[in-house]
Formats: C-alpha cells, structure tokens, sequence
DNA sequence: CTACAGTATGAAAGCGCTTTCATACGCGCC
DNA sequence: GGCGCGTATGAAAGCGCTTTCATACTGTAG
C-alpha cells in the first residue's frame, strides 16, 4: 500500500469517505444505550432475558443509529450465517429456475438469503459445490435432485442440516421432499388411454434419474392396469432436453411403428416432438396426441397448448426452504408436496375410430 | 470418487464419517511449514515477496492438510469476501437465468461466488436488494437493467464497483455494459422489409425500459430509411410476457388494421402473437410472418422455429462478470458485447404479390 | 568498521460479533 | 442472619484471517 501524501489516511477512513455508510457498530450501539456489547448482541438474538427498561434503550439506540448487524462478523463468531446454499443443476433450468425463485422468496422472508451453485449433473461438480458451500458456513443445504449419491448426502447431513428433493431417504438432519412422479404418469397415460389411445409412445429421460424412472415405471402401470402389452418399440430414450424429444420421434416415425400419442417425460421433450411431428406434416392433435410433463410456463404459449402433468415447481422450492427453515429452528420438518395433478389443453384428442 | 487401494479409511474420511469437519486453519498451515501465519497470508493473496523455500514449504503444507481458507474470516478481516452481488429481476427469466449462468461461470473461475438477488422490477424492491448485498460484504454489484435510476447506481458506484447492463452511463467505478438494441430492431425490420412486407406491426416492450424504447426506435428508423410512413395502429403495446403479445395480436385482428408481418419487441411476445394467431386459424409464416427479439432457447423448437435477433445473453452474462472481475483488480474493464445478428429461421416468409 | 537504506519475517492488533466466564445482586431457607 | 442459589449484566476470549508495526538481517556506501 503506497502512503499518501505526508498525511495519514487508513483504508478505513477512506472508505468512509468515500463510501456513505456510516458502519454502525454494534459497539456504538452498546455505548449509545449505555450497556455492554453483550447485551445488545443477548437481544438481537433473543439468547437471555434481559430487563425491559434496557431492551428498548437497546431498541432505541438501533433505530436511531440504524444499525445493522454485520452478517459477516455474525458468521465468524456465531458460526451462523443466515444463509442457506442452494445447489441447483443449472441456472437457467426452465423448471428449476421456478423452484429457485420459490426458494429465495421463502428464505428471503424468513431474513435468509440463498446462495445458488450449479452442479451441471456431474456429481464430482456437485461435491465441489457442496464444499463451497459449507466453506461459505452456509446454515444448511438444498439439494435440487443431482447426481450425488445418497451416501454422500446422508455424510452431509451428519454436519450441516440438509434437505434434498427427488429422493426419499430418512437420515439424521436430512429432510426429503417428493413429488409422486409415478402417479404423475400414471394419472397422464390413463388420460390417454380414456381418450381411446391404444398405441402411446414414451419418451424416456435419463434412467439414472430416479425421477424419470418413476415416470417410465407410471406410464407402465397404467399400461398394465389397462391391460394393454407394453411395446418396447414405443419406449424411446431421451435425456429431458428439447433435441431428444425431436431425434425420438424421428426414430419412432422412421421405425415404422404405429403410434397415436406420444407422451413425453418431461415437457422441454415434448416441445422437441411438437416439432419433429410438425416437420413430418403431422398436426398436433390430429394426426398425434402429445402429452407432456412439468407444466412448464412455455406449455401454455406452445401450439397447441400443451396437456401436461403439473409439477408444482415454485412449491416445491417454497417448501424445500420452509422445511430447511423449520430444521434450523430445531424442528423437524412437516411440509409434504401437493399431489400430481393433469392439466389438460390441447394437444391431446379423444380417438373415435378402432 | 477415487478408490482407495484396500479398505483402508482416510483420516479425514473418518472424520467426516463423525460429522466433524477437519477445519484447517491458517494458523495450523503456517505451524505445519514453520512459519507464521502472516507469512501464510503474504503467500495466499500476493501481498509480499517471501522467499522460495518458504513458499514451497507453504504450498506443500497447504496442500498436505487440505486447507481452504475461510472466506468468512476474510471478509471480517480484509473487508473482501470474493463474493459479487447480482441483482437480477426474476430468477427464472428464460433470457436472464441464461446471463446468470455465464455470470456464474466467469465469477467460478476466479474463484469469486455471485450471490444473486431478485429486484421484480420494482425500484424500491431493488434498492432493498442492493442494501441486502451491501451488509453481506459482496465486493462488487453486477446489475442487470432494473429500475433503478441513474443517479441511484452513480452512489451505490461511490462504495463499491458496479458493473450494469442495459444502460449507457459512465461515473467512476461504474461500468455499463449495453447491446444495441437499436441496431437489432432496425436489422430485424429490414428483414421483413427485404422480403416485401410494408405492413410490419411491432409490439412493443414497456417503453420504461430503456432496450424497448430503442427496440421500437429501431423499427421506426427501418421504416423511414425505406421510405415507409409510420403508422400508429400497428404500434401495439406490451409488456415483454407473453400475454401481452397474444393480447396484441387479438386487438390488431379486432381492429381490422391489415398487416402482413409481426415483429415483437422479444421472443416471449412473439409466442403469445403465434398463439393468438393460431387460435385465429393464421398460420405462420404463410399468412403472417412472425420475428421475434433475444434468440430465447425456445424460439428453435416453437413452431415454426422463431426468427429472431440474437441477443448474446450468456456472453452478456460472461462479460459483465469479466469486467466486474477486472474492476476488481483495479484495471479499467476493457469487454465489449458483440453486435446484434439476425437468426433466420421459418417463421418469416417473402412477400411475392403486391 | 560504522552507519543506513532496504528486505524478509514475525508479533500483534484488529474486523464486528457471539459466547463463555465471572460478578454482583437479590431471594428464600433453615 | 448466614448460606446457597438463580439471575441479569459486563468483561473478555475468541472466530480465522489481514495488515500494520517492529525487528532482525542483508548489503553497500562512507
């Protein structure tokens, strides 16, 4: 650091300078109510009884000085930071940037504020940042579904309360919160078989997610139930992005194959689909029934509007975090998932003939 | 995960297995190599020459423990905490969750953590955001366009460097970054004018918003460069979702007003037109031509796959990031966006009769 | 050979808060 | 009335790091 000029000005000073805030301490609060340090940080937090007539001496002096606590310094000496991590997949994920935003406005009310990382589905990413994370001294942890293994959750949570979503595991300190993504599929073939479909293809996502394992193992129940063969002509991989939905279908129409509906494990494939289909001159419902999953916003602009399995994605974020919230205050979680539910539009028609 | 030969089990893996975290300390760093712990410190953030072997005993006891400074401790200390503030407006915005992930992704790599908060473009909601990033200590604010007013962001400058998009201002450590929306919305309408339309509607964004009013501006100066008058019906207002662009549409139909092209001011707009079109039994491009604004993911696989303009959001993201990173380190940010391109796709169509 | 810059390093003082620990002050009880 | 005990409060010790400030130790000029 070069001296300046003959006189001498500390960093400190200067930001003050420069900068407006003013950095009330808790000390100047302390010295301002005329009691000790201790006592204003005992009512800030709420740690002992301390008499009435200090208290609102303490109230006061923080109103007028508008102090505000330095969650920094918080964290240092409490061990608390009044942040929770967050670890998504992806940011701009259309399905779990909603759930992201139900997470941030549950915490931000509670005075919690998230910290958002990205895994990109790879688990070794995924641990990185988890160490980010609890290097940051994060209260807790999100986990939006990912790859790690239940294992590695179950160790986590041994130091650091953790909720996960897409799993059901009990552990100490780890909370899970499920959404019935069998029954989701069960609810949206049994929709196309009402409808008189016979042929229902199913575009698969990626086997490694529970979730979508569950929706293939739903779309066979309801086959099963009905008593129809499953086909493995009609199960098509995919990987729930938009491309596969499009090479699927590709593959099925070139396989000759006779379809009636499609029903796409995730939406994003289903749009993917729409346009493989709209390629082909296949018009949707006409020609093809489409049905989706994850009641994306894009599912209502998408032409035809798109039928789909609603997956209460802001909730779902809303509840992980209440649930993160409850764990903190020592409770144990209560929060449970709203059941699947099929949005019906327009991209499926009733089959009238065979 | 790597195997470790036999089932022998680590020390920090045991550890672990009790929830207890090693927590490495720099102290016990500057212990291990036999110096102190400001030595330690030099070492880890450059700030003074030591010598060789020192280092060398540093590096190889940091690396032998495993030590990861905390970034909390350094915040107290230093007043830098390697976080950035992001103020965004929604976190599941399609075009913004795309600039966020290049923000993540530029800020990770330098080892700094974006902390993102949501403004809901609402000034005084922003503001609270700015003070929430302020106590956390973040070392720099990235702002991404919002209601805050100029003269707002030039103070918030005065305490900590601010890099903002959308806007065009310069004041010391301030740093804006803006796309040429007028450029985009003039290529754009040349487009529509190339292939023969000369009744182009545009819908427009919320005219606060400093890219819509030069998207519109853009539109306006196509149409005069080509000699065409400027006519009031077919300016449609809007609000950049998608309703407002199937509203559009359905009061330009009921108005009787002919057109043959839509231009909307985004890509969201441009699919709620598309849908409204539909539903009127119009098919895009044969009876109307449709070019959306911002290149979304979605505009490939909507149908027809959007014409659009290319707004780089990623790189937005990526180099807003970049300068932050530079102002950081004291340099004068040097980034500098791409210009706008046309993405053609199916949903325009040329003009042969009249 | 002493004196004086110049350097690498260590000791120690914080950063702003939380949390023991200790102290003084009642209070009821035998 | 002395003893123990519970209670409100303050003093002080950290939390893990950065950053003066001071100190040995160079090397070189006088």
């Amino acid at each position: 650091m070069k001296s300046s000029h003959g006189s001498r000005v500390t960093a400190k000073a200067r930001t003050r300078a420069v900068g407006h805030e003013p950095k009330v301490t808790l000390e100047m609060v302390a010295q301002a109510a005329g009691v000790s340090p201790s006592t204003v940080s005992r009512i800030l937090n709420g740690t002992a009884v301390v008499s009435a007539d200090k208290k609102s001496a303490v109230d006061q002096a923080i109103a007028s000085l508008g102090f505000i606590p330095n969650p920094v310094a918080r964290g240092l000496a409490g061990g608390r930071t009044l942040s929770v991590g967050v670890l998504t997949q992806s940011l701009d994920s259309p399905f779990y940037g909603v759930a992201l935003r139900g997470i941030e406005e549950a915490l931000g009310a509670a005075g919690y504020s998230p910290l958002f990382v990205s895994g990109h589905w790879n688990a070794a990413e995924e641990a990185r940042c988890i160490d980010v994370l609890r290097s940051r001294r994060v209260d807790g942890i999100i986990v939006l579904t990912g790859r790690l293994s239940d294992q590695a959750l179950r160790q986590y949570a041994k130091a650091l309360p953790i909720v996960v979503t897409g799993r059901n595991l009990k552990a100490p300190g780890l909370f899970s919160l499920n959404f019935d993504n069998h029954e989701g599929a069960r609810l949206a073939t049994e929709h196309l078989l009402a409808l008189g479909h016979r042929r229902i293809a199913f575009i698969a996502g990626d086997e490694r997610h529970p979730d979508a394992s569950q929706r293939l193992r739903g779309y066979r129940s309801a086959l099963q139930s009905a008593g129809l063969p499953f086909v493995p002509e009609l199960l098509l991989p995919g990987d729930y992005h938009e491309d596969s939905g499009r090479l699927a279908v590709e593959r099925l129409l070139a396989s000759g194959e006779p379809f009636t509906a499609v029903f796409a494990a995730n939406d994003q494939m289903a749009f993917g689909a729409a346009l493989a289909l709209h390629r082909r001159g296949l018009s949707v419902p006409r020609d093809v029934s489409l049905l989706g999953f994850d009641n994306l916003a894009g599912a209502v602009y998408s032409i035809p509007p798109l039928s789909t399995v609603h997956q209460p994605a802001f909730e779902l974020g809303q509840l992980a975090a209440t649930a993160m919230l409850q764990m903190l205050a020592g409770k144990s979680p209560t929060v449970q998932l709203p059941a699947p539910g099929l949005i019906v539009r327009e991209s499926c028609r009733a089959l009238h003939d065979r």
